[in-house]
RNA sequence: GCCGAGAUAGCUCAGUGGUAGAGCGCGGCCCUGAAAAGGCCGGCGUGGGGGGUCCGAUUCCCUCUCUCGGCA
């Protein structure tokens, strides 16, 4: 049988994937699939930095602006969901290109995610009433005598994960450590490719400050006092902006503090991301220079396929 | 020109006669159901130039240069 190809197109955020994927696209007969924890959401079309309605007319994308702001979402909706729209473009006979910056979305798509053990809100309620009260060591020091593997893997000030790993062996009395090991991504039938934009430091975060002043432009400040409005879900006020613009609209600091935070927290995450991908050997590298346009990257993209 | 204050990390500045810190910035890393989140690590330095005192100077003294105030 065939192997049926799939495509990642990852990098920092505002190296310009966007563009490049849609250039890309448009050469292979593929639909694009976001692989972006934040774009999922509507009516954060500014602060997410989604592509314009009228950029995704040619190529149709995926899980872009399909959630309403007030729900929570996981990697595990978001590989339930990613993959059942692989399924429907290999039954079209089209390449499905994945694209974005969520280092964990991608891999769980490549590399899997251990079965089911989802969120047990009256566990968690429970642990994040503890930590407030015991505190962080109190937790840890639990972890250590259920699941000392797991224990070791985490920092003892690291809570979420502290509080994850506890839930799972509560609810389900096996420790998270060995489930861990059950991982399962996508299988021999695949043929993956993944290339990864990147560009010196400097270049990047030029581009980040430039995009923080365009959301500005193009209306960030209205939406995100239209956004704070809603009873945000805990994963869409996360988006880097809302807290930020937050602060001012609360009357903390000046707009120009704002923005400059906007920025500096978009510099530390696009270095978060090439950190988180940089180990990662099966990222083919292209590096962009000053003046390459999303077209003459695509090319060189496309020249490393091979599609046969 | 005179008087005063200062010159220490990329920036703002603290401190000490035994070769230096803090905040911000920056760099590196971890990551399995919140991941644009969360957590960890790292000082990255010809202490303005030159001379002197001292066992030893970034610290004390002299001098030069520069910066900032005030007076002319």
């Amino acid at each position: 049988m065939q192997k049926k190809n799939i495509i990642f197109l990852l990098g920092p955020t505002g190296i310009g994937k966007s563009s490049v994927a849609v250039s890309l696209a448009k050469k292979i007969k593929a639909e694009i699939i976001s692989c972006d924890s934040m774009q999922v959401y509507r009516k954060m079309e500014v602060v997410t930095c989604q592509l314009k309605p009228r950029e995704r007319k040619v190529i149709k994308h995926h899980l872009i602006g399909v959630l309403k702001p007030q729900q929570e979402y996981n990697a595990a909706r978001y590989r339930r969901q990613a993959l059942a729209i692989c399924d429907q473009l290999f039954t079209q006979g089209k390449i499905p290109l994945f694209v974005g910056g969520t280092g964990l979305y991608y891999s769980v798509i490549i590399d899997g995610l251990f079965p089911a053990v989802p969120q047990d809100k009256l566990i968690r309620v429970k642990l994040e009433k503890q930590l407030k009260t015991r505190g962080s060591q109190y937790l840890y020091r639990r972890l250590s005598q259920l699941d000392s593997q797991a224990a070791a893997r985490i920092h003892p000030h690291d809570s979420r994960r502290i509080i994850r790993a506890l839930e799972v062996y509560l609810k389900t009395g096996t420790r998270i450590s060995q489930l861990q090991k059950n991982r399962v991504g996508l299988n021999k039938d695949y043929k993956v490719r993944i290339f990864g934009l990147n560009a010196n430091r400097a270049m990047i975060y030029n581009a980040i400050d430039r995009r923080v002043d365009q959301m500005f432009n193009q209306g960030l400040l209205k939406e995100v006092k239209a956004l704070l409005k809603y009873k945000l879900s805990r994963t869409a006020k996360c988006a880097i902006g809302i807290r930020e613009l937050k602060g001012y609209f609360d009357g903390k600091y000046s707009l120009d503090e704002a923005r400059r935070l906007i920025q500096r927290n978009s510099r530390h995450y696009a270095k978060r991301q090439l950190t988180w991908f940089r180990k990662d050997k099966r990222i083919r590298w292209i590096n962009i220079k000053v003046g390459d346009s999303p077209v003459t990257v695509a090319k060189r993209i496309f020249k490393f396929l091979d599609l046969s």
